[in-house]
DNA sequence: CACATCTTGTATAACGTTGGAAACAAGGGC
DNA sequence: GCCCTTGTTTCCAACGTTATACAAGATGTG
């Protein structure tokens, strides 16, 4: 049986309000009775009951997150980060996955798959536009990652298109002109849209290199597995790039393996970069150059974002404009472009 | 401002319960009513607070989960999979990890960390018997995990000993004979300690091979970085080994990366087998063999345990008693052990 | 037709906590 | 000795839900 703070009231002969004002804290409290309750608690082992702390309160201490999928280790890394950054304002995280299906994002937004959170962070992959404005629920709600949407939300991101841009600079900058993109995601039109692929699209364009559609491999998720089948496609149709640019480490990974089976060199017959900086590129046989987003930052921001609104519906102000905030990148060369180059990046 | 029963309730013009008894299912409301109830709570949006139904219900169906790191794939995929059977039993997940730090595990298993779970699901690396025996908590608590403890708690967790037999019996099959052991853990005694290296030593034993010290490397962790720094530590003491098995993926993995760098090949200077089956081990330049124990079984016994344990209290049951399941395992082969072998596994 | 039985809805009291107001001391100035 | 101030503790009412006990109406039975 629980011990509450009737009980432990009892034992000090004095008022459950008491007990609570020893508690949490409250400055108006003589020492002789703060000692006399404290040691009445610890007799007890008396717990505070979080659930009604969080009844009264309005409050629960929890955030959510919702990523993809934490088989994806950049997710699971951020996801760690998260919860480290959520312990500083003394909150804990729920943690959901939703497999990157449009259907799942709509409930983990729509509150649904878990009703106890002050707040929510979501890093969406399918959910649309129409889906979010639809959105009834009244918990904070922040957003990462590279889906932009046009609604008062936060948004932490870095500058994808930056990033992509540099990503592709430097393998033309290896010489490479034949650049395949690796993980494309179509939209409704049937036309790769995101931000990576736009960032390469660009890059190529300022430099005068054609951009051919038939090194563009569309994919239909983001892991090893997605990477290496498009890899294989590619080279099947007779493609034969000089460089690589992937959507992701994983991505990237999977393809490299491909290329391994089937003799290529990387990064002298194929140079790749891929994105995310995940720890397996770092001690893959041939390590990965990639695009590194400072994860803890993404995380921090995030936090605070949520937190920050938090704090301000406490205190009734009014809300604060819907922000984008953009932590820093750095591209990380490693061995997969390794090489001579022109000149440095 | 949320709209609760009471409003509701006033708007069908009913009592509170009645609304209650519609939310919940209960079977003795007319069809009439529980239509005039249904419209009033649709034209509101009520949804019900969760936080007063734990209250009041003194659960909260939420159950924690806390293992050493998410940067690992291992736990990371063991984590998607807790959350998926969780949610079969209508549960959500909390997460957390431990960094693999006793004093942190200490925090997590006394529920110091986060006291809003109802069960918790703990996989520990480094907590001591003591600690858990000193546990106050009342919570409903499994065991993930190779580590063993005589406390009166559910373990989960495959055949370790047999699981490491097997992966060196095959490394034996395969005509290897210096067969290192990477990612030894020392005991408070400064031996190697746990079951998977038992296993490497029994079988090594078994079969008449000597069982030599040198051919042992103690990390501090089992990242990608101990596994390098262990296989470089082994090959500068002048050490050759021709097979080695390494206390989890990440740490081969991070093995086969010096064995690269050094010019040496898997698997025919060295054969490696692993543990955890990573997804990474599946699109490594050279794949790896690993002991693959069945992630879903684990999170679906784990999860069942402790749902298990919180309908025994509801119904005030006597507590069963504790239990060790074992889920099981397969070698899968791959190419860091490919070659010629006398005899088929 | 009175009475028991079953069905459906209602009033009220919890669950454990905290915020605010009220009550009570103690001390100081007049 | 009285009033006022200041500081400390207590009392009461919430927070939103569900369980229990009960009332009221409907149905069946002798």
């Amino acid at each position: 049986m629980r011990v509450s703070l009737k009980d432990v009231a009892e034992r000090a002969g004095v008022s459950v309000k008491t007990v609570s004002n020893v508690v949490n804290d409250y400055p108006h409290v003589t020492p002789a009775m703060r000692a006399r309750v404290q040691s009445a608690i610890d007799e007890l082992g008396y717990r505070p009951n979080l659930t009604a702390r969080h009844l009264r309160k309005g409050r629960t201490g929890i955030i959510g997150l919702a990523v993809p999928e934490l088989g994806n280790s950049y997710f699971a890394e951020l996801a760690g980060a998260v919860i480290d950054a959520a312990a500083q304002h003394e909150y804990t995280v729920l943690l959901d996955h939703t497999q990157g299906q449009r259907e799942q994002e709509i409930l983990v937004c729509q509150g649904f798959r878990a009703r106890v959170m002050d707040g929510l962070i979501l890093s969406p992959l399918e959910l649309e536009t129409e889906d979010l404005a639809a959105r009834r629920d009244d918990v904070p709600l922040v957003l990462l990652g590279e889906r932009r949407y046009d609604l008062p939300y936060d948004h932490i991101v870095i500058d994808n298109i930056a990033a992509a841009r540099a990503a592709v600079r430097h393998l033309l900058a290896l010489g490479r002109r034949r650049i395949a993109f690796l993980g494309a995601r179509r939209d409704h039109s049937h036309q790769p849209a995101h931000l990576r692929f736009i960032g390469w699209q660009a890059e190529l364009a300022a430099s005068g290199v054609a951009v051919d559609d038939r090194l563009v491999a569309t994919t239909s998720g983001w892991g090893h597995e997605d990477g290496a089948r498009a890899m294989a496609a590619l080279l099947d149709s007779g493609e034969r790039p000089d460089g690589v640019f992937a959507y992701n480490d994983l991505v990237a990974l999977g393809a490299m393996r491909v290329m391994f089976e089937r003799g290529l060199r990387v990064p002298e017959d194929i140079a790749v970069v891929g994105f995310d900086d995940v720890t397996e590129s770092r001690y893959a046989a041939v390590t990965l150059t990639t695009v590194s987003p400072d994860k803890e930052a993404i995380a921090r921001l995030a936090v605070e974002s949520v937190v920050g609104r938090l704090k301000g519906d406490q205190n009734h102000e009014a809300p604060r404009a819907a922000r984008l905030l953009q932590p820093g990148f750095t591209l990380v060369e490693r061995e997969s472009t390794l090489g001579r180059r022109p000149h440095s990046f």
